[in-house]
DNA sequence: GTCTATAGACGGATAGAC
DNA sequence: GTCTATCCGTCTATAGAC
């Protein structure tokens, strides 16, 4: 028997590029549509391929699914993970609000793929949600709290406020079909995102100053 | 002629409660599993009807999504349009923050069934976006205008203003899982909730307050 | 006795998996 | 390309309300 490859004996190049393609059209099959309304077959057109070879590649839509997800997990992080304690509490938090609000804009299906997955109960990222997410959280609320502490934050749960601003930020790449429908059309996506922002920083700032 | 009701001849007692249990069903169900992953046998089931049974008083699978979703459109506007232009904007701002967090302690399926539906691009209800929900907003964003114009609120822009209002209070339902697990189990829904209200308006009104 | 309400069984199409 | 499971929707027969 003459079989090439028993697991990954080599990251063939055009494994590599069907594999990415194949995340990249999941990303934007699931993000649209759900699991439920999603089809291997649209994911395998969108991404080039037919069914069975996309089924060589990832063994169920489940799996791709789970796939997709955990390929975008560690990069959802990444904002948060850099809010620096020795920084200006202030800053600090501008800048996390900017980089979710920037990343909403940029990537909002990844935003929609995670929303969907929590809205119906996390059934395949639940562990990460109590594992590395809460423990992200915890460090980070740690901080908050000393800044509270050190008189530079008004006091508020730390991690009620985290979440407040993944909700404000993360509701412009969720609900965009609402946000669209409620200003208008003749608004554009910049001018709505740097109303958006503007309105955070004002309420959020203000909000959190110390006097 | 003398005819009371022409289409619904009589408004059957047994009908009354079959769609309405059909209602209650489907808000379940699918606010659980998405319409995708959502089945008329299913919901039938948790009404304790038969699926031809159901599908006598609901034509289709839509019909019922598309009823269980107007049938809650009335009610989920009612805070929003309860906000009072003759009140105090700071007293009222925390009655619709406190309104909408309380709807979503109590009614978490119905917004997680409206989450759904615009998280896809609210195939079924685009109309209601940019009709009634659109003028309703428009109407209160010149409420606050005037507001911030008499100097009773710092300046903000308003229709992003009631959105951050949105997005922040019905995180409590749509992301309920994160919300959980981000808090540990620890957490009673009481305590959170009241832990919620606290940090939503500090930061809301101490940064909507004119100084 | 007539109309409403209910269910069992099935067709047909879709879509997952080999 | 095929096999199979799932699931929507219908056909038909019958039980029950008024």
């Amino acid at each position: 028997m003459n079989r090439p490859e028993p697991p990954p004996k080599k990251a063939t190049r055009i494994q590599k590029k069907n594999r990415k393609a194949i995340l990249q059209a999941a990303l934007e099959v699931f993000s649209q549509r759900g699991f439920g309304g999603s089809t291997i077959d649209r994911i395998a057109e969108r991404a080039g391929l037919s069914k069975p070879n996309l089924l060589y590649y990832y063994p169920s839509k489940e799996a791709i699914y789970v796939a997709v997800l955990e390929d975008t997990l560690e990069f959802w992080l990444e904002p948060l993970a850099a809010l620096d304690p020795n920084g200006d509490p202030i800053e600090e938090i501008g800048r996390y609000v900017s980089a979710k609000l920037e990343m909403s804009r940029t990537r909002p299906e990844a935003s929609r793929l995670f929303a969907n997955e929590i809205l119906h109960g996390a059934p395949a990222i639940g562990n990460f949600l109590t594992g590395p997410l809460k423990e992200l959280v915890d460090e980070k609320a740690a901080v908050i709290k000393k800044w509270i502490a050190a008189g530079k934050l008004r006091p508020v749960e730390p991690r009620h406020l985290i979440m407040m601003i993944w909700a404000v930020t993360q509701h412009y790449a969720d609900f965009d079909v609402q946000v669209r429908a409620v200003l208008g059309d003749v608004i554009t996506p910049a001018r709505r995102f740097a109303d958006a922002e503007a309105t955070l920083m004002t309420t959020l700032f203000e909000g959190l100053r110390p006097r």
